[in-house]
DNA sequence: CGGATCACG
DNA sequence: GACGTACGTGATCCGA
C-alpha cells in the first residue's frame, strides 16, 4: 500500500484554452505568434505543478483534449454542437502550441478520434475511483459537475482553476439545486443554446432544477406534467418530451471508455527542467523561465511578452520588456489583512498611512451608485499585503444577529479625515470619482489622489481587441498586470436576487475582499505609475486627466434640475399619439402585430405587404431601418404606413428613453438627475455618460427639443451653454496645416460654405449641405463608397468629389497618410497633447478590419485633442471664475464640445467672458493653435433656450 | 445577451 | 475577385 492516497488530476485542457483565450490579452511571442491562451494555459500547468507536494496536490497527472470536432453524439444528433462558430483566427495557431506546452511539462496528453475529452475524463474518472484514488477534475464544465461524489471513500471533486474554486457537492447543489446525480437530468431539460442540445424549449436553468428537485428525476418530472394544472410550461412538457430524453442520451458522458493510457503512466514527482526551459525561452515566457532557476512560485507576470499591437514595431513593442523591474512583491495572502474594529487599531492605521506618504483606499458601499449609496466600510493599504479593513456599518445576517463590534462611522471618519486630506498622504484609488462623491457626501474631502483606472486608461486606451483584455476594471487590470485573479464582488455578495448587501457580508469575508481590493489598488499603482515616464503617458496624465477627477466628480454631484411635471406631460401626449398611430398601422397592414419589433415589422412590409426593397442582413432579417422606411415613403403605395411607422418610433423612443427614463432617475434625496460620467469609455478620450446618458439629449427634432425644454435651473438662475464651434474641423484645419481652412476660420467664415465654393464654385443650399457631409466624411475617415451612400451619388461621382477636396486643401491627403504611416510604425496614435490611442488591428490581414482601424486612427487625433481641450477648460473653469469672485457659478455639464452652466441671473454678464475666455485658451500654454477657437454662448430658463 | 434601432457630438 | 463601407458613444426593445 502506498504510504498516500493517490489522488489523479485529470485537466480538460479544451475548455481551458477558450476560455484563457477570451480573458487574457493578445500577446505574441518573439516570432509573432499569438501565444495569449498558451500564456495561460502554461501557467495554470505550473500552478498545478507547484502542488505537486501539497497534501492535496496531484500524484498522477495528465491533460484531456478534444481530437476533432465529430463525436458519436453526432450519430445520434447531427445538429450536435452544429451551432458552435469557428474558432477565432488568432486562437487556432495556438491549439497545436497547447499540446506542446503539455509535452514541456513531461505530462501525458491524451485525446481520441470520436471521443470528446469529458468522455475521456469520465472514464478515467471513473476508473481510478475504482481503484480506490481520488480524483480532481480541473475544469468549469457543468457536464462533468455530474460526475462529482464519493465511492467507498474515493473521491471525485473538481477544480475551477480560473477562479481558484474547489467545486465538491455543496457547490453543484448551489449552483444546480440537485445532487450531483441528478444534474444529467436538469441538463437534459434545460438544454444547452452552445452545444445547441435541444432540452425543452422556454425551460431555463431555474425551471428545470426545480422541477428536477421536485420529482427526484427526469423522467419523473415528465410525467408529472400529465397532472399539471393547464399552463405553457405543461404544454411545452408534453409537446417536447422526445427532444427531452434525448437530450439526455446527449448530455451522458460514456465512462467506459477504452483508455489509451494506463493510469500508473500517469504517476509524476517532480517536472524535469527539460524540455520545459527550452519551451518557455523559445515563446518567451521569461519570467517563467527565471522561476524555474530559483524553483520558486508561480509568476506575478511575464513581462517581455509584446502586446500583438506593437510586434515587430521597433521601441514601442520593447517598452514593457524594459520597464523597471518591480519590487518583487510576494503573493497576496488574504489572511494577511487585518479587520479594524476599535478606534485605537484604526488610530493606528491613520498614523501609519501618514508616515508611509502613500496609501491606497477602497471604500465599500450598499449601491452602485454613487449618488445614493451609503458608506459601509473603508479598506486602506500601505503595501504589498499590509491592509486593513474598516467595516462602518456593518449588521448581523438578519435583524436578530447582533451586530458586530466596529468604529461608530462618524468617529472614524473624524480619525481618517485628516489623513485624507493631508497634502502630504497621496491617496491612490481605483476609480477614484466614485470614492471621492460617496466620501463628499459624508463631508470627507480627499486630495491628493490617483487612479490607477485612470493610469491604466492614460497608458493602454485601445490596446484589447474587441473587448478582449483592453478594460480598465480592477479584476482585468489585477489579471494583467498581476497575475492575480481576486475576490469577485459577486462571489461574496452573490448575483441576482440572492445577493445580499456588503454590509450583511460577514467581517472575516468582508475584509478579505475590501482589503484585498486596496492590497491590489497599491500595487497596480507601484506596477503603473513608472511607465508613464518611460511611455510618454506623465503629461496627459498629471495635466488632463488626473486634475479632472475631482472637477468632474462635483459636476456630478451637482446634477441637473429636471420639471418632472412637464416630462409626465410629455409622456403623456406620446403615449396617446403612438396608441393612435399604432391602430392607424393596423388598419393599414390588415393586422395586428407589435409595431416595436422590427422582425415582425420587417415580414409584414416585405412579405405579407409585398413592398419591394426589402433587404436582409446578416441575421436574415429584413432591414427596416430609418432609411429603408423613408425610401419606402417616396413609394406611393408605401408611403401611408412608412411615414406612420416613421413618426411612431420618433416618439416611441423619445417617450421610452427620456420621458419615462428620466422622471425615474430623479434623485430623492437632491431633486435633481445626477449623471455619471466615465472618464475611460472611450478610446478616444472623451468622456461618456450613463445611468442616465446626458450627452444625447434629443435636439434636432422641434419634438425632441422638448425633452430639453425640462431641464431647468432653480429659480433665480439660468442655464448657460457655452459650446465649441466646428472644433474638430478647426483642429484639422491645424493639424494637416490646410492655409485655405486656416484663413476662413481666421475671418470668421462659414467653414461649410468655403468648402462649398471651393469645391463647387458656388454656394447653394445644396453645395453647402454637400460640403458639410464631406467635410465631415474627411474627419472619420473616407471611402467613396461611403460618401456614395450618403450623398446618394454614384461612387465615381463621389470619388471625383474626394479628389477635388483633396486638391483643394492638399495638406488633408498628406495628413491622413502620415497619420497612418506612424500609427502602423508604433502602434498608437497620438493627440497634439500627447495622449495614445492603440489600434492593434492596423496591420489585420482581415481587409474589413484593417480599413476599420485605419477610420478610426484618422479619425482619434482630431476628436482626441477636441477632448483633451475641454477637459483642460473644465480642470480650469471654477477656479477662474472663483478668481473672479464667482462662486455661485455652478458646471453641470459636459457633452463633447459643450458646457453647460447653473448660475444667478445676475452673473451671467460677468461670468460668460470668463467662459469664453477659459475654454477658447484651453490649449495654451501647452499647444498654440494656428486657428482660433470660437466659443458660442446662450443663456435662457432651460437647457432649449440656452442655445 | 446579442442584434437592431436611434438619440447625441 | 470578394470583402463592406464614416468616427465616437449609451439606452431601449425584442427575441432567443
Amino acid at each position: 500500500m502506498a504510504d498516500q492516497k493517490q489522488h489523479l488530476y485529470l485537466v480538460d485542457g479544451s475548455s481551458y484554452i477558450f476560455r484563457a483565450y477570451h480573458r487574457l490579452p493578445p500577446l505574441t511571442d518573439p516570432e509573432g505568434t499569438p501565444v495569449g491562451a498558451v500564456y495561460g494555459y502554461t501557467t495554470m500547468l505550473w500552478k498545478l505543478a507547484d502542488d505537486l507536494d501539497a497534501a492535496h496536490g496531484p500524484t498522477h497527472l495528465a491533460v484531456i483534449l478534444d481530437k476533432d470536432s465529430k463525436s458519436f453524439r453526432n450519430d445520434i444528433y447531427p445538429e450536435y454542437k452544429a451551432n458552435r462558430p469557428e474558432p477565432p483566427e488568432d486562437l487556432r495557431p495556438q491549439f497545436p502550441l497547447i499540446r506542446d506546452a503539455t509535452r514541456a511539462f513531461s505530462l501525458p496528453c491524451i485525446e481520441e478520434a470520436g471521443l470528446e475529452a469529458d468522455d475521456l475524463i469520465a472514464s478515467y474518472a471513473r476508473e481510478a475511483q475504482r481503484q480506490g484514488w481520488n480524483v480532481t477534475i480541473v475544469s468549469s464544465d457543468k457536464d462533468l459537475m455530474q460526475l462529482i461524489g464519493e465511492v467507498d471513500g474515493a473521491r471525485i471533486d473538481m477544480l475551477d482553476t480560473m477562479k481558484s474554486a474547489r467545486i465538491y457537492i455543496p457547490e453543484v447543489e448551489e449552483k444546480f439545486g440537485v445532487a450531483p446525480e441528478l444534474v444529467g437530468d436538469v441538463l437534459a431539460l434545460m438544454g444547452d443554446s452552445v452545444d445547441n442540445i435541444p432540452g425543452i424549449y422556454g425551460v431555463g436553468p431555474k425551471t428545470a432544477s426545480k422541477l428536477i428537485a421536485e420529482h427526484g428525476s427526469l423522467t419523473a418530472a415528465l410525467d408529472s406534467a400529465e397532472d399539471m394544472k393547464k399552463s405553457k410550461l405543461k404544454e411545452r412538457l408534453l409537446e417536447h418530451r422526445d427532444d427531452a430524453e434525448m437530450s439526455r442520451v446527449l448530455v451522458t458522458l460514456k465512462e467506459d471508455c477504452d483508455l489509451p493510457q494506463p493510469l500508473e503512466e500517469m504517476q509524476i514527482e517532480k517536472i524535469p527542467e527539460e524540455p520545459l526551459a527550452a519551451f518557455l525561452e523559445k515563446h518567451g515566457f521569461t519570467s517563467l523561465l527565471k522561476r524555474l532557476g530559483t524553483g520558486s512560485g508561480s509568476p506575478e507576470r511575464a513581462n517581455n511578452l509584446h502586446p500583438a499591437a506593437a510586434e515587430k514595431a521597433g521601441d514601442a513593442g520593447d517598452v514593457e520588456g524594459n520597464s523597471q523591474p518591480l519590487p518583487d512583491m510576494p503573493k497576496i495572502d488574504r489572511s494577511a489583512y487585518e479587520t479594524v474594529q476599535t478606534e485605537d487599531r484604526l488610530k493606528h492605521w491613520a498614523e501609519r498611512a501618514i508616515s508611509a506618504r502613500l496609501v491606497a483606499v477602497d471604500t465599500e458601499t450598499s449601491a452602485l451608485d454613487a449618488m445614493r449609496a451609503e458608506l459601509v466600510g473603508i479598506s486602506l493599504a500601505l503595501g504589498p499585503n499590509d491592509a486593513c479593513y474598516i467595516p462602518l456599518a456593518h449588521g448581523g445576517s438578519d435583524m436578530f444577529d447582533e451586530k458586530p463590534e466596529q468604529v461608530e462611522l462618524e468617529k472614524a471618519l473624524e480619525i481618517l479625515s485628516p489623513m485624507l486630506s493631508d497634502a502630504s498622504v497621496t491617496k491612490v484609488f481605483q476609480n477614484g470619482k466614485y470614492d471621492l462623491n460617496v466620501l463628499a457626501r459624508y463631508g470627507v474631502e480627499v486630495a491628493p489622489i490617483e487612479d490607477t483606472m485612470i493610469l491604466s486608461f492614460d497608458l493602454d486606451a485601445g490596446r484589447g481587441q474587441d473587448g478582449i483584455g483592453g478594460g480598465h476594471g480592477m479584476d482585468e487590470l489585477s489579471e494583467r498586470h498581476l497575475g492575480h485573479q481576486p475576490l469577485a464582488f459577486k462571489d461574496v455578495c452573490g448575483t441576482g436576487k440572492k445577493a445580499i448587501p456588503f454590509g450583511q457580508v460577514p467581517l472575516d469575508r468582508a475584509t478579505e475582499y475590501a482589503a484585498e481590493d486596496a492590497d491590489v489598488t497599491w500595487r497596480l499603482y507601484q506596477h503603473l505609475k513608472p511607465r508613464l515616464a518611460i511611455e510618454g503617458g506623465t503629461k496627459v496624465y498629471e495635466r488632463v486627466d488626473r486634475p479632472l477627477i475631482p472637477v468632474v466628480a462635483q459636476m456630478e454631484r451637482e446634477g441637473i434640475k429636471v420639471d418632472r411635471a412637464r416630462l409626465a406631460k410629455l409622456s403623456e401626449e406620446f403615449a396617446t399619439e403612438t396608441a393612435s398611430l399604432e391602430k392607424d398601422i393596423h388598419e393599414i397592414a390588415g393586422q395586428e402585430f407589435a409595431v416595436g419589433s422590427p422582425k415582425q415589422l420587417g415580414e409584414v412590409l416585405f412579405n405579407e405587404m409585398g413592398f419591394k426593397g426589402g433587404k436582409k442582413g446578416k441575421s436574415g432579417q429584413y432591414s427596416t431601418d430609418q432609411s429603408v422606411l423613408e425610401n419606402l415613403a417616396k413609394d406611393e403605395e408605401g408611403a401611408p404606413i412608412a411615414k406612420k411607422v416613421l413618426e411612431w418610433r420618433h416618439l416611441s423612443k423619445l417617450k421610452s428613453t427620456y420621458t419615462d427614463a428620466l422622471q425615474a432617475q430623479i434623485n430623492p434625496d437632491t431633486g435633481r438627475v445626477h449623471t455619471s460620467y466615465s472618464l475611460v469609455g472611450a478610446q478616444t478620450g472623451r468622456l461618456s455618460s450613463t445611468d442616465p446618458n446626458l450627452q444625447n439629449i434629443p435636439i434636432r427634432t422641434a419634438i425632441g427639443r422638448q425633452i430639453r425644454e425640462a431641464f431647468v435651473p432653480e429659480s433665480g438662475n439660468v442655464l448657460l451653454a457655452a459650446d465649441y464651434s466646428q472644433i474638430e474641423l478647426r483642429l484639422a484645419a491645424h493639424m494637416a496645416d490646410v492655409d485655405t481652412l486656416k484663413e476662413a476660420f481666421a475671418n470668421g467664415e462659414d467653414i461649410h460654405s468655403r468648402t462649398a465654393t471651393e469645391m463647387f464654385g458656388e454656394v447653394t443650399r445644396d453645395t453647402r449641405a454637400r460640403a458639410k457631409t464631406i467635410n465631415f466624411a474627411i474627419l472619420y475617415g473616407i471611402s467613396r463608397w461611403g460618401l456614395a451612400g450618403r450623398l446618394e451619388v454614384e461612387p465615381d461621382e463621389a470619388q471625383d468629389m474626394i479628389d477635388t477636396y483633396f486638391k483643394r486643401f492638399p495638406g488633408i491627403q498628406r495628413y491622413i497618410m502620415e497619420t497612418l504611416e506612424t500609427v502602423r510604425e508604433q502602434g498608437y496614435s497620438e493627440t497634439l497633447f500627447g495622449r495614445k490611442t492603440w489600434f492593434p488591428r492596423i496591420k489585420s490581414k482581415n481587409q474589413a478590419e484593417r480599413q476599420g482601424s485605419e477610420r478610426a486612427a484618422i479619425n482619434a487625433p482630431i476628436q482626441g485633442t477636441s477632448a483633451d481641450i475641454i477637459k483642460r477648460a473644465m480642470a480650469r473653469m471654477l477656479p477662474a471664475l472663483e478668481d473672479a469672485g464667482l462662486s455661485d457659478v455652478r458646471m453641470l455639464l459636459q457633452v463633447h464640445d459643450e458646457l453647460v452652466f447653473e448660475l444667478p441671473e445676475g452673473d451671467v454678464a460677468a461670468a460668460s467672458p470668463i467662459i469664453e475666455r477659459v475654454m477658447a485658451e484651453a490649449a495654451l500654454p501647452a499647444v498654440e493653435l494656428d486657428v482660433p477657437l470660437a466659443i458660442d454662448i446662450g443663456t435662457g430658463a432651460s437647457w432649449d433656450a440656452a442655445h
